[in-house]
DNA sequence: GACCGGCCTCGAAACGATTCGAGCGTTCCC
DNA sequence: GGGAACGCTCGAATCGTTTCGAGGCCGGTC
């Protein structure tokens, strides 16, 4: 069959062997003569055959040998956030050795009516994958998450509510929020408000209804809360933002700091929303952190807050997204991951110090 | 068959039909009776079947619904750069609804030695992929793009070099660096320097060699070069970042700016890279844009500099990743998709101005 | 000289779906 | 009333690979 790349078939039949043979020759399982596998490639060669069809070989393994990454909604919001990119990054490096690549998946869309069906049916619903990470925010009841345990396809989560048969890897952010909290309890502060992160679906911005906080069922956004809560931390006000953006955390900023008796610290729950926070502070005239303290939650390094350095709490993203490789691994091995929660580290910067008397 | 995952045969015998009849009544193409349809969709509901195996679909079509993205070696490195972000974000939106699906290939790292194999072979010689796309800045001796083409993977190029049997899609960005330096030259700017984005393999920091000019095979820079030189500008100085990114215009920043006789203008190939030679500008006491005009290209949104506002040449990054995304679809279509050019546009911010007499 | 192992190679059976042409029952038209 | 047209369903072939057990050849041993 000259027609067509070739396949495996007309290398072997160039090289005068059988079709087993020449498979052997590629895949290196099992004896072959060194002579035999000399003349299988430079048949492959000779016939421009560039390595066995991952499709055929897929069917046959079982194995795509795909990770779905499933994405939020827009792949600019959750690009935008360096968290996101970072873990991601770690993921990718520990997956590649492995001959594993990321198959980006956008989330279902929650709001969606089922019952029209425009698209044809969803790459979640469709695509090829062995194993899936939900990288970021998994909640208990997720469309998403549904349409994934009805395909048989194994889960992975990063920071997300425990859920039956789907591997968990977090972080101890709960503690770092109370580190943190106490950190500045102890520098004096007693009036101090927090920027969340989106509490529950939809998302929404600015100070949330009591109704919402009893829907908080967004992972990291709750765990920071309680943090704050172990502390012995209630905050003077609660603003939830949209999207951990810069400009989410300026427009918050604003609400927290625009008032007339503000806060004499501000807890972000990510350094993104924190330097928007800073920033509104600045158009405010506020100094910092004479006027107000800003902290901040995630460890970026943000080269243009110079000469500030933000106060945070750092959590190891390149880690987690390398725990979620492992734990990707482990699932594909047959095991059971264990769940995961890795340390997080209170880091002092600039931004913090003791409220004016 | 009760063993495993139940098959499009399992369903088959369990509503009484033929396998080629359950196909249908998936697939949605032939003719086939309402009635029959909704009987094998209840007995694959009763049985969990989620839907046809990706698998043995795409063997028997050929067609794997991939397509591959090539990230350099880092995706850090990649994605901390907006730009890359917003272009797979458009492309992504123009692929998810075509149902196609992207799959992230770190490129092949040229420095490695090609006897010594630790890996097993990289994803791109074997991941399963319908096309591919590389979204910035192939060279035109890529070992990424040859092996892809011996791969018999068809090609979509994001600003890069016209190369045989691949498709690019483009930006006017020569022409936009030309129309930005008129505009400075025309304020009265004579000394005007450039920070460059990487010029060619492997990536160096600092003021290249002529040796190193001459070797200049990546295609941004390239053009934003030629730019220069069409608008009559001969740059004082010219000093190469290994990476878009602030950190790295910061440190060339100092290099052009802390000298005897500083440029009253700087012209950086991205608007990190800018940003990063603002900030070198503020940590070195000089006004902007009385001491000093800083412009950038790209036109991203950046908050953070508020309140001060970039001039920049805005690309239209969505619109090249969605056009990028169009030529994927048409290559699948069996279709030669034609080189495409996008315009830019030169937007005045606050940061440049006429020089100090 | 016969038998027993090793080492390679081969043939055939999956893997799970799509697709094409044939077949069959019904309806409609002449 | 007979034949054509139509609508639906079915069998069988096919996509390209891996894998398993069988078998062939060779050398060594008793």
């Amino acid at each position: 069959m000259s027609q067509g790349r070739p396949t495996l078939a007309d290398v072997a039949s160039a090289a005068g062997v059988s079709v087993s043979t020449a498979s052997l020759a590629f895949s290196g399982a099992g004896p072959i003569a060194t002579e035999t596998r000399a003349k299988v490639h430079e048949a492959a060669q000779r016939l421009g055959y560039a390595g066995p069809n991952p499709l055929g070989r897929s069917l046959r393994s079982g194995r795509s040998g795909i990770v779905g990454v499933v994405i939020g909604d827009q792949l600019r919001r959750s690009f935008r956030d360096p968290v996101s990119v970072q873990v991601l990054d770690g993921l990718v490096s520990t997956l590649g050795p492995l001959g594993l690549g990321v198959l980006l998946i956008p989330a279902l869309d929650p709001d969606r009516d089922p019952t029209e069906s425009a698209e044809l049916d969803p790459l979640l619903a469709s695509a090829p994958m062995d194993v899936a990470v939900l990288i970021w925010g998994a909640r208990r009841e997720d469309a998403t998450l549904e349409a994934l345990q009805r395909r048989g396809v194994p889960v992975v989560i990063g920071e997300g509510p425990e859920i039956e048969g789907a591997a968990v890897v977090g972080i101890a952010d709960q503690q770092g929020t109370a580190d943190l909290a106490r950190y500045l309890t102890g520098l004096g502060h007693t009036r101090i408000a927090t920027v969340t992160l989106p509490l529950c679906h939809p998302r929404q911005t600015g100070i949330p209804t009591p109704d919402r906080l009893a829907r908080l069922d967004w992972a990291p956004a709750r765990h920071r809360l309680q943090g704050l809560a172990d502390a012995g931390v209630e905050p003077t006000v609660i603003v939830e933002a949209s999207a951990s953006l810069v400009e989410d955390g300026r427009a918050a900023g604003h609400l927290v700091l625009d008032v007339p008796e503000p806060p004499t610290a501000v807890i972000a729950q990510s350094d993104l929303l924190a330097a928007g926070v800073l920033l509104a502070a600045r158009e405010l005239g506020l100094r910092v952190p004479e006027d107000v303290s800003v902290a901040g939650f995630d460890g970026l390094d943000l080269p243009w807050l110079s000469p500030d350095v933000l106060t945070t709490v750092a959590q190891p993203l390149s880690a987690k997204g390398e725990a979620i490789g492992h734990a990707v691994a482990q699932v594909l091995a047959g095991e059971v991951p264990p769940p995961v929660r890795l340390d997080v580290e209170l880091r002092v910067g600039t931004t913090t110090g003791p409220p004016r008397t």
